[in-house]
DNA sequence: CTTGAGAGGTTTTTT
DNA sequence: ACCTCTCAAG
């Protein structure tokens, strides 16, 4: 073998020596620490591609798991690019895709019908309230969304309704929901998203044949993003790894930031024990950023109590200080990053490069307001997505009725959708029906209406939905989509709509995704027989729920990226501007009152501030608007926990009172209106308690006899104090 | 069936 | 402040 030509030494070329240990691991489940900028999608898909060319497994033999398409399609495409043979044998994709191909494979084990159907959380939260109805239960004592947030964490930890401990009548009467909201999804053929995890742990764990058939395949499984995996994810893998195969685990437990959606860090531990790694492999070299931001990060992160520990280090040096920038108020704030942007986009940086989080999507407002004004072009991540919106949503159910009748879901959504004269008195009729037979809304509708008669009402929609079945016989996917969107009005009725242009638009969209789906040659799923498991439409619909679609439309232009700190997790950027970093926004309120709360805000701060490559700033506001009302706030901790030295202040307007120079117009109830002259504190005045530390006086009440005031103390939180009593000094 | 007033609730998000 | 949902009137 020629060295120049070896195609192993070509692959590894360029990786540093950590690197280089991890994709060359022998088969034994390791677990690789790959710190922010470490080059983990590297290390993730060159060991892929080492242990195929090396010949030690077939790309047949691996299975790769991410937590999102986006993910999954990168690195496909990276592997594409690195390795010249066809790699369609290897299983790449989300939990939630892997699982439904195996339950479409194994559909009859799993008892699911083959056409079953996946509710997104949407229709998950109607079906929730549908059963709470047919139960006649209060949903002032059993918010429906809490239901639903009950039932997916306890499937989420692997339990059934029958599992779940239950001491109290609350609880117990949730646990009769949940039972009989399980019951409902089996009667209708369609499965939550955790649903689609639970069905398939519980199919490999009570089928030994189809277990160990998956665990003779998949030699080698390896999963990005292991810190974010949740109980039932990681009993999943462990059963799939059996005894003899090994698990390449890739995560950070410093970016740990979806513990409030059932994410445990403490799989990383757990893993280490339960599958003896020997190796633990630290990726801590930084190819992002300079120094003076790694530092930064580092000091911060460094505050939490329970790390595995890592510290990230880089080549590149010191570079530019970490800009820290005071605003008057939100808007002041505003107006200076866009000034900021405006003098970096002349400099010559993209506007694409340049990034604006936050932590809470409310902030987004203001900054849109002031980039609106100065004409700076922004794409905003976040909100609906494609697949998500209304009009799609009800071609789709139209859809879904023609593959399963039974999904009543679907049908609720679309019976009278366009409207036609099915109100809320025929559909009670309906639903008491399809109790007393014990069948879907679908069966009971066709036993009144029997066939149907084309027009309006009842009979009219049976009608319809069969006249779609039948006239979809044959059809490609395109034409049958085309063909919902048309009999089912949907078309005529936002064409008569002088505002549903953009509508009709997505639903021609629809059509476009339909041919783009068909074109795209994705193996068909084949059942234990070999036979295909699943029409190309049923194919489509799981795709258009698994994959709700991109945010925005508008990709392509230079833009300024708005987006949350947990939506930029994974990007990179020149430029990071981090807003809002007051105590209560920053770390959040909420995150005081959730246990180890304050370490994930912590950990939030530290990915927000390693996106940035070159320049970071970081912004607060001495008051801002927040839910209709001024708050006055103190900076966030986190900014003191970056060292002095790191740091170049813009601007020093804090610590004097600023509340009388304040731009806002009268804050709170406008002071001059009351006893001004008894009142020593300024609302907007920096204080200092002997007890609480440094805070804000936020308001005031009583007269001059007893004068209350109300002081922001931040991280102690907001505390009235009687002005006789309490020691305030000024600050 | 459509419309508007009023109430309630606003951390983060993927599948 | 603002968005979503519900319920009663038109």
């Amino acid at each position: 073998m020629q060295a120049m030509t070896n195609p192993t030494t070509t692959l590894l070329d360029g990786l540093n020596e950590k690197q280089l240990e991890a994709v060359t691991l022998p088969h034994q489940s390791a677990l690789i620490l790959a710190g922010a900028g470490s080059g983990k999608t590297r290390v993730l898909t060159t060991r892929i591609a080492w242990l195929i060319q090396t010949g030690q497994v077939s790309p047949h033999g691996i299975l790769s798991v991410t937590f999102t398409n986006k993910a999954a399609k990168e690195m496909l495409t990276r592997l594409g690019a690195m390795l010249p043979i066809n790699i369609r044998g290897m299983w790449a994709g989300t939990f939630h895709g892997l699982c439904n191909r195996l339950l479409r494979a194994h559909h009859r084990e799993a008892e699911l019908p083959p056409t079953f159907q996946i509710l997104d959380t949407a229709d998950q939260l109607s079906a929730i309230k549908r059963v709470m109805k047919a139960m006649n239960i209060d949903d002032e004592k059993f918010p429906p969304k809490q239901v639903l947030g009950y039932i997916n964490s306890c499937k989420e930890e692997g339990l059934r309704a029958y599992a779940v401990d239950a001491y109290d009548s609350h609880s117990q009467r949730m646990r009769e929901i949940f039972e009989e909201y399980d019951k409902q999804c089996q009667r209708e053929g369609v499965v939550d998203f955790a649903e689609l995890l639970l069905r398939c742990y519980e199919l490999l764990s009570s089928n030994k044949s189809i277990r160990e058939h998956y665990q003779q395949r998949f030699k080698y499984i390896l999963v990005d993003e292991f810190q974010d995996t949740n109980r039932l994810q990681y009993l999943w893998l462990k059963l799939l790894a059996g005894t003899n195969n090994c698990i390449f685990a890739v995560g950070d437990d410093d970016q740990s930031i979806y513990a409030f959606r059932g994410a445990r860090v403490g799989n990383m531990r757990d893993f280490e024990h339960d599958f003896n790694v020997q190796n633990v492999v630290k990726l801590e070299q930084n190819y992002r950023s300079h120094s003076n931001i790694l530092d930064a990060a580092n000091a911060i992160i460094m505050h939490n109590r329970n790390r595995l520990g890592k510290n990230l280090w880089t080549s590149a040096g010191k570079g530019e200080p970490i800009r820290i920038y005071e605003g008057y108020n939100d808007k002041d704030e505003a107006v200076f990053i866009v000034d900021e942007i405006k003098a970096l986009h002349k400099e010559g940086i993209e506007l694409s490069q340049i990034a604006l989080l936050y932590r809470s999507n409310a902030q987004s407002r203001i900054l849109e307001h002031e980039l609106f004004s100065a004409g700076l072009p922004y794409r905003v991540y976040g909100g609906l997505r494609f697949f998500e919106r209304a009009e799609v949503k009800h071609a789709l159910a139209y859809l879904r009725l023609i593959a399963n009748g039974d999904d009543d879901t679907a049908l609720l959504r679309v019976i009278n959708f366009p409207t036609r004269g099915i109100g809320a008195r025929s559909l009670e009729q309906l639903q008491e029906l399809a109790r007393q037979q014990d069948s879907s809304l679908w069966q009971a509708a066709c036993a009144k209406a029997g066939d149907g008669r084309p027009g309006r009402g009842l009979e009219g929609f049976v009608a319809l939905v069969k006249q779609m079945q039948e006239e979809s016989i044959g059809l490609t996917l395109a034409e049958q989509v085309e063909l919902a969107t048309r009999l089912s009005g949907l078309r005529d009725h936002y064409a008569a709509d002088k505002e549903g242009e953009d509508r009709l638009a997505n639903l021609d969209e629809l059509v476009n995704a339909a041919i783009a789906f068909m074109n795209q040659d994705i193996g068909m799923p084949v059942d234990e027989n070999g036979e295909v498991a699943m029409s190309m439409l049923a194919q489509f619909l799981a795709h258009a729920s698994l994959e709700a679609g991109e945010h925005q439309a508008d990709v392509g232009r230079d833009a300024l990226q708005l987006m949350t700190v947990h939506a930029a997790k994974g990007l990179e950027f020149h430029t990071v501007f981090i807003s809002g970093l007051e105590e209560g926004l920053f770390p959040h309120e909420q995150s005081s009152y959730e246990s180890n709360g304050l370490e994930e805000e912590r950990r939030l701060m530290y990915v927000a501030v390693t996106r940035a490559r070159q320049r970071l700033y970081l912004s607060f506001a001495q008051s801002r608007m927040l839910h209709g009302q001024v708050r006055y706030g103190i900076p966030s901790r986190f900014l003191d926990e970056i060292p002095e030295a790191l740091v170049k202040r813009l601007n020093t307007v804090s610590n004097k009172s600023y509340g009388s120079t304040s731009q806002y117009p009268a804050a709170a109830p406008a002071p001059a209106a009351r006893p001004q002259a008894s009142m020593p504190w300024k609302i907007g005045q920096a204080v200092a308690h002997s007890k609480f530390g440094q805070g804000v006086v936020v308001n005031y009440e009583g007269n001059a006899n007893d004068l209350r005031v109300q002081v922001n103390f931040g991280r102690e939180g907001l505390k009235w104090l009687a002005l006789e009593y309490a020691k305030l000094e000024p600050l």
